[in-house]
DNA sequence: ATCACCATTTATCATATTAATACAGCGGCG
DNA sequence: CGCCGCTGTATTAATATGATAAATGGTGAT
């Protein structure tokens, strides 16, 4: 549990579900209903429906205008990087070509990632990416804790860059790899392939050899593309 | 103007101290007033004070619970990459640290979109990022407008790789760099250095030489990595 | 030590008033 | 006649106010 609990009940369940039917596209090309809809529609008070509203304006979602009413921000303005916001981006349909572009994105962040934690040096911070990748090796393990140590790996990278916008990242990163397993888990035989590149990740580091981190990083993300590409093509 | 204004004038205006405040680490070891006190603080009403908590609560800041009251969340909490943050961010004190990391952030995403603007071969998209080089050149223009000129280069960057999360950083971008340039702009000789760099990416980018706008754009931020350094050795 | 109660603070509700502004209608003027 | 600017009005968000509910740490009785 984390020691606070954000949003209110109520408030939570009309940012959850507003949130998701905008990014849906449920109203790419009609204004919002009015407050007082909204409120009718979810049963609560104004107050608490302009409160959800104003955080889904926090998060570039929404403008409002009086008269005008409230509609949807052009898609630019978006905080794709708001973990909310992300999330409920992979969850609209299977939106492979999304997590394609994700991929991209950590492409270009994690062997920098990398190759700034050998800069580092920080051995804590070295030794927990080791330990998340020996975990992932260890036989016998049930899916959900396969994808942890997975997930644990990856952000121990982060993490060690010691860069708080990459640190950022870690919930993307974990809430598109947890969306990432369903696609890939049901391909036999790349889960130990796909171990034994993460070992080599963290060996290079570990020996801090930058060259070598940044290239089996970027092997290991192309082969995530690859899969996804796979995953594309076969519809 | 932006077609839609978001915020009320009130709440932005809350929104705005708070934030700065919480930010600069005014409340990192005690509680945030209570409510009421905020709201006659800033002789506002308690709901427009609740909104603007809640956007701030959006934004990964601050966490509320009833008899507990409001404190600020753990940084790890915070959004890093929301435009707002990043700007109280790059406010409080004269921060060369951050700035230095989100130069490191840049060295990460920038070259990878170069790449990606090549494979995906916008003419349109990449006359942009000419144009913009171009006008960099062009002497004889005010300081706002080489700004500008230097701002739209790396955002066309950015918005040619067609990648949405790195067009998601162009606003950090912008921030970053009209920050940035408050520091550099008094070093003499850089600027056409400077404007060389950014022809030279364009020139590759145009030739769809990946390799050579990769290293072409990974010297220009190593070179702005340098001169931060430098800055802050200087004091 | 346990449990019932209390005080504090956010969460929610309800209603009223104010401010901003698109839009229609009117009147003047070429 | 047709265009332009003004003005009034209706709509909707923005703000204000005050009351009640829910959550929960602390306190004191047993």
């Amino acid at each position: 549990m984390t020691p606070f609990e954000n949003g209110g009940k109520v408030t939570a369940r009309i940012v959850e579900t507003l949130g998701r039917a905008i990014v849906a596209g449920e109203y790419a090309d009609r204004p919002l209903p009015i407050e007082a809809d909204i409120s009718e529609q979810f049963k609560a008070s104004r107050s608490v429906t302009r409160e959800a509203i104003k955080m889904l304006t926090a998060k570039g979602l929404i403008a409002s205008r009086p008269r005008l009413g409230t509609s949807v921000a052009p898609e630019r303005d978006w905080n794709f990087l708001d973990p909310d916001v992300l999330r409920w981006l992979l969850n609209r349909g299977l939106s492979l070509d999304l997590l394609a572009e994700f991929t991209a994105f950590r492409s270009a962040i994690e062997p920098q990632a990398a190759s700034l934690a050998i800069r580092r040096n920080d051995p804590a911070a070295t030794a927990r990416i080791g330990e998340a990748a020996e975990r992932m090796t260890k036989g016998g393990m049930s899916q959900e804790d396969a994808l942890q140590a997975d997930i644990d790996f990856h952000v121990a990278i982060l993490l060690a860059s010691g860069n708080r916008f990459m640190i950022q990242c870690r919930d993307l990163v974990e809430t598109a790899l947890r969306f990432s397993i369903r696609l890939t888990n049901r391909q036999k035989g790349v889960a130990t392939a796909d171990s034994d590149a993460h070992r080599a990740i963290a060996n290079a580091i570990a020996a801090g050899d930058a060259e070598r981190a940044v290239g089996a990083s970027r092997d290991l993300l192309n082969e995530a593309a690859a899969l996804i590409e796979q995953v594309r093509r076969a519809g």
